[in-house]
DNA sequence: AACGTAGTACTACAGATGGAGTGGTGTCAA
DNA sequence: TTGACACCACTCCATCTGTAGTACTACGTT
């Protein structure tokens, strides 16, 4: 097993473009390699399995997603009202649908987990996490809402990614944004 | 081709579960062929190739994941209060987990989509046509809220469904009951 | 400065799987 | 008798995995 931090952050980055382009079963060693266009039999040499390959994947993947932390302080300085709420909510829905291929990977490895246990432990802790940590900057802005709120919020943001990414002609760019307004004005009137 | 509609229809039924199964791209002839327990090639013999086969399950799929005609007359005379439309809405969830393997066929579907324009046209198309009668269910019944409403609900319950078929240890069975209670509560009130 | 060693990149191969497509034969019913 | 279909068999082809073996590079030692 080869140690070199940073080849194996570009095959698990690679691997990533990979599922989202050829879905779960698509994603090999042989394609990871060509994907990160490193010599044939490099990914079997830094992933024990495909299991390993799924679950390496699934610890990195949130990295890619979440905003980084300056993001996070400058936001965490900014959320006084709604109107400042919403921005962020906006922010949110471009940032994961620009990082296409991160969104829909996601997907499949969620699809993949029904499969894989170690892979869903993984999702499942991650995942957690982040609506733990949702609802924990939630209750520091000091906004109106509870956690219910939130994680109502959470659900129907992410269904409105899936709807956007996989079929984008069900609603239009206008009734996104304004799906996005109408769930965050009314999961903060609640 | 073959014309037999029975045995059409029963590959396409087995090709759902594979979908769910494997995934997209574990649906070949030959599993079809397996899962519908008939002679190796049959598959051949009834989809034109593979492009077919994704577009016929794409429009099969939403015949056996909506309630049939019957269920929706009863429900058309009952949807008065609010009470009543959280029933449905509980029903709805429970209808869909139970169909398991329907639900995520459809969300295999849905990404497959992302590579096939003839299956997206054919989700998108039924999709579209299924949000609309919910909408217009609900504008017939007379109950408050708008469309707007109607479908922040739709969102909310998909991505509840897809928490609780990939990640099922996300929430608990009393947190799903209470978010899809309070999903309708909120739907309601706006 | 020469040498040795460890870790890694790269190449090549063996072995195996599994699927697509098609042609042919048997069967049944109109 | 004919046509449609079920069933079966076979060929061709595309990949993938796992590993063995060679070449390179950096680093430490003497």
């Amino acid at each position: 097993m080869r140690r070199n931090p940073e080849r194996r952050q570009a095959l698990v980055d690679a691997a990533i473009e990979v599922l989202a382009r050829e879905g779960a079963r698509g994603l090999t060693f042989r394609a990871v390699d060509v994907e990160a266009a490193v010599p044939p039999g490099t990914a079997s040499n830094y992933f024990a399995n495909r299991d390993d390959l799924f679950t390496q994947v699934g610890g990195r993947i949130y990295e890619r997603l979440l905003p980084d932390e300056a993001a996070i302080a400058r936001n965490q300085e900014g959320v006084q009202d709604q109107t400042r709420y919403a921005e962020l909510m906006h922010e949110l829905v471009d940032r994961v649908s620009a990082f296409n291929s991160g969104y829909l990977a996601l997907l499949e490895l969620r699809l993949e987990s029904t499969r894989r246990p170690e892979l869903r432990a993984v999702l499942t802790k991650r995942i957690r996490e982040d609506i733990d940590a949702n609802i924990g900057y939630h209750a520091a802005s000091g906004l109106p809402g509870d956690s219910t709120s939130v994680v109502l919020l959470y659900l129907a943001l992410n269904w409105l990614i899936v709807e956007r990414l996989t079929l984008p002609d069900i609603f239009t760019e206008p009734e996104v944004h304004e799906l996005v307004e109408a769930a965050v004005r009314r999961s903060l009137n609640a």
